[in-house]
Order: C-alpha cells, then structure tokens, then sequence
RNA sequence: GGUUCCGUGGCCGAGUGGCUAGGCAGAGGUCUGCAAAACCUUUUACAGCGGUUCGAAUCCGCUCGGAACCUCCA
C-alpha cells in the first residue's frame, strides 16, 4: 500500500513533492499543538483536523508514524514580540488560579475537543515545562556555538551571526532579511537586543512573574519558539519528516524552528513543512482576538449569536473535509446546513453498504462494465485525490459517486451481480475504510437499533392494514428523532433525515 | 507600505491549457395511499479589460475587490 505516490505540497519548496520519509516504513511527524491558556475554538480545531488526516492517511498507507502534538504551558507571550506578558500567566493572575490549574483546565477541554471530533490523540503529547533542561542545554549550545547571547538576564537568538553562515533566514515565509530590517517596528524594551529581529529563547522574569525557573542566566522562563525545536528534535531526531501548524504560525514562529534547529544540529530540521488555512467567518480569519471565534460547545448547542441552529461534531468534519486544506474556509449558516445534509446523505449510504451482503445466489445478470469500471475508478480516485495533497474534497465526492450505486443496489434498481462479486467486495470494504478510518467520519445514532426495529415492525404491520392513520403518526416519531421512514417497494427501512 | 495568496453558477466548494468535480438549493420525470427517500434528466459559471495559443477558469500583463503574514493567534 505505501507505494500509493502521495505528494505533499511544501512550503519550503513552494510545491507539491512527492512524499518519500527519511526512513520509510518510519515517519516522523511534529505538529505545533495549543498554548493552553484559553478554550480551543473552532478555527484551531481545524489545523488539527487537517494533521489527523494526514495521519490518518498515513497510517492507513502502512506508515509507522511517530505523531508529536505539543501542549505549550509556558513561554507563550501576550502582545508585541518579546515583551508582553506570558499568556497563561496573565490567566492565572485573572482567574486567581495557579497557572498550573489555567494549563490543566484548558488541556482537558482541549482533549476533550479533540475527541468529540474523532481526532485521534497523538503518539507523544509533550509539554513545554516538562522539557526545561532541554531548552536551557539547547540555549547553552547555542550561546557556546556564537549563535546566541546574554543581555540583562535574557538570551537572544543572533540572527546576523546565524545568516553569516548562509542559513537564509526567511526562506520559508519568503521574507529578505533586508526587508524585514528596514520594516520593524521600534518596540520598547529591544535595546536589549542587538537587531530588532533577533528573537528571545530565555527570558529573564522579573520577581512577580508567575511562571519561573532557575538557569545559568538567573531566574526566567523559555522563548515560546524553542520549546519546539527541543521537544521535535528529542522525539523526532535532529532531522524529521513532516513539520505541521497553521498558516499564522510560519513568520516568526517555524522561520525561528528553522534557525534553532540548524543552529543547534548544523542539519535541516524539516524536510516537508505543511501549513493549514485559516478558517474564516465573513471572510474574516477567525480569531479570539478578533472576536469572532466560536467554541465548539456553543456550535453543538446552537448558542452563539451568528448561529440560527446547532450543528453536531460530524458535520462540522465532513464541513471542513470538503474543502482543501491549504484554501481558506469561509464559516457561515448555510454552508453549515448543507454539509450536514450531504454528511447525512453520506451516512445514511454506509449505514446501508454495511448490510448489504452479495447474494450466496446472485442473479443470472451480465456484468455491467461500466458501472463496474466506474466503481473501481471511484475507489481510485479516492486514493489520487488523497495523494494530491490530501484533496478531502475530491475524495469525498468519489464517495458520493459510490453511495449512488450502494443506493441503486439497496433499491433494487441495480443488482449486486452487475458489479460482480470482486468489485463488489471491493466497494463495501473501501467505502468503510475511507469513511471511517480514513476521513475519521462517523455515524452518530441519536435512537437504539432495537428501539427502531420494533417501531418499523409496528409500522409495517397497520401499513399492510391500511392503517395510515397509525402510519403518519409512527412517521411523525422518527421524524422528532430526526430520522426518516423509507418505505420501499422491497422492504421498509429507516434512514437519518438529510 | 512590504511579502504572499485569493476572486468559480442562488450558496458552499474542487479544478494550473482541450475531457461532467461534488454537495446544497431550483425544475421535470419514475415510484407512492399521500409523502419521504432513492434513481434518471436538467437550468444558472469561471471579477473586469487586454495579451499568448489552434484552443484559457487554468499561462502573462493591467485594473478592481478581498484576505493572510509582516505584532499574540491554528
């Protein structure tokens, strides 16, 4: 299977390169994970969708992949640069909490998100305190290597003394250095600094700063950058496979992993970078600064002021699945709407596959070739379009393209024998795989099977009495239940309300 | 201001030179106690202007509009 030709475009090269991992069957895969000071919403939930994908698909290849997803508890600034306030921190002060709690508190809902979402947990979960040695040898190195220095208890990243060895920085977010030199800001506080991008990875604390520890350099706390680099490099080796994050996390923040890396290892850190885009709502980035993010919980109860009703946690995916990753994707009621009605119609098909059986003794029929052609292309152009950059959306309309024939067979338009018993095969067990495994999807009952099985024998019975009376009210029950009766010519069944 | 990206039919959203994306919505049909579902058929496109080409949504230029990053953000 891990011969399938997946290409992953790569914000290095600026193209799509074909996926080939350092040591194959073996991937090693980091992912920049939440900071842990506030609820994770929605548009954060969709950088992890896009990576649990990836790793979905991998896995699913035959790849043993190494998932690092960090939790970062410390380092992280509020405001400009260097200089604000360390974001769990300032919780803590306001909640009056220790900050622990504040990280313990926003994990929990962070796991707790991630699995409402089927998003699978990573392999290792590392936090940012729990590596502090890591990250004070890492500012040691670099200070002996001239790469860093100390001014007033902090230590910088010297980004003239690490261009000076050809490095680029800038080359992933495609910035010149000159450029940058000439367009910052004057910031308060960058006197310490010998250039103003040189960036921080120890900060001295001053006495009422919450989160401290003790170092070579007096009492302080890491840079939020090179907790990265350490916890990626001690997981994964001085050299990984494939480094993930939002799009809003390649300047500075990977252009600094980059630089830390190389400076530390003399070696590339990254070989395939990959950013997710951002999710949007009125064509606006969704942001907790901007005010206009909304949590998952206020999603599934239909709280939020911009919402007209709940969504469940699967449509939400399937919503996000149909567009491509690297596209930005706009947030809004009606697109909601509909992608729970095809979500639904995408269900209500595998519901179905999963109890079709081939018939022990099928149908004297011909094989329709083209049908069957059309199956096998489908469940191929599942597998491209994956390749292609992980294409959710084309590969889930190949499902819809499949879920038509599973329809045409439940009805009896089509007989299972047309496709022939291989292709057939092939089909029930594919469809399930990708639908499961694969984009992570799942049916989401809402009534017990054995619940629905008697109110259907019920209905058949004054059905076959003429009893409409009866029949419409047993309708109007499923219907509450968000369900739906089919009533067939060949049998009746239940199906959810698309 | 700099860098990068985007602008597709009523809505969402794929698509990097010629071949139906798909979903939702709309229309017609088959089926049905009435429906629903399903299946079949079907309408509405590529921001504007110019250029390259036998041929462009797709390449190039300009214009207009929007976004991201440049400062914390997935």
């Amino acid at each position: 299977m891990i011969q399938q030709p997946l290409k992953l475009y790569n914000t290095l090269s600026r193209q799509k390169d074909l996926f080939e991992p350092l040591s194959s069957p073996h991937v090693g895969m980091y992912v920049c994970g939440p900071t842990v000071y506030n609820y994770v919403h929605l548009g954060n939930v969709r950088t992890f969708l896009t990576f649990d994908t990836l790793y979905r698909y991998l896995t699913h290849l035959g790849y043993k992949v190494r998932y690092v997803r960090n939790i970062t508890d410390v380092g992280h600034l509020v405001g400009d640069g260097d200089e604000g306030e360390d974001k769990i921190g300032r919780m803590a002060k306001l909640e009056q909490l220790e900050p622990m709690e504040i990280v313990q508190r926003y994990t929990n809902d962070f796991h707790e998100v991630m699995a409402t979402f089927n998003i699978l947990p990573p392999s290792i979960e590392p936090t940012a305190t729990g590596h502090l040695i890591e990250q004070i040898e890492a500012v040691q190195k670099l200070i002996e290597k001239d790469l860093a220095y100390e001014s007033n208890g902090s230590v910088y990243f010297d980004i003239s003394a690490y261009n000076e060895g050809g490095h680029g920085y800038g080359k992933l977010s495609g910035r010149v250095l000159e450029d940058l030199l000439n367009e910052t800001r004057e910031l308060d506080g960058q006197s310490e600094k010998r250039n103003p991008l040189d960036f921080a990875i120890w900060k001295n604390a001053s006495p009422e700063h919450l989160m401290q520890w003790n170092s070579p350099w007096g009492k302080g706390f890491p840079g939020w950058h090179l907790e990265c680099t350490c916890m990626s490099t001690k997981y994964l080796g001085a050299q990984f496979d494939i480094h993930g994050g939002g799009m809003d996390l390649k300047f500075p923040h990977h252009e600094c992993e980059i630089a830390q890396g190389t400076g530390l290892t003399g070696q590339e850190p990254v070989r395939y970078w990959m950013h997710s885009n951002m999710l949007t709502v009125n064509g606006q980035k969704m942001s907790k600064s901007l005010g206009n993010s909304f949590l998952p919980s206020e999603l599934f109860a239909g709280t939020h002021p911009l919402l007209e009703r709940a969504f469940s946690p699967m449509t939400v995916r399937f919503f996000m699945l149909q567009s491509q990753y690297r596209s930005t994707l706009d947030f809004s009621n009606e697109a909601l709407k509909a992608a729970q009605k095809g979500y639904k119609r995408l269900v209500n098909g595998y519901r179905i596959l999963r109890e079709l059986e081939y018939p022990a003794e099928p149908e004297a029929v011909d094989v329709d070739e083209k049908k069957k052609a059309d199956v096998e292309q489908s469940i191929r152009g599942f597998y491209d379009a994956m390749n292609d950059d992980l294409n959710t959306a084309v590969a889930i309309a190949q499902l819809f393209n499949l879920v038509k024939y599973v329809n045409m067979i439940y009805l009896g338009q089509l007989p299972a024998a047309a496709l022939g018993a291989e292709t057939f095969q092939l089909l029930k067990e594919k469809f399930a795989v990708f639908f499961e495994e694969v984009l992570g999807l799942q049916e989401e009952k809402t009534v017990g099977d054995a619940v629905l099985r008697g109110m259907l024998k019920l209905y058949r019975g004054h059905k076959a009495l003429q009893e409409y009376d009866k029949v419409d009210e047993i309708r109007s029950y499923f219907k509450e239940q968000g369900l739906v009766i089919r009533d067939m010519k060949h049998r009746i069944d239940w199906a959810y309300e698309e």
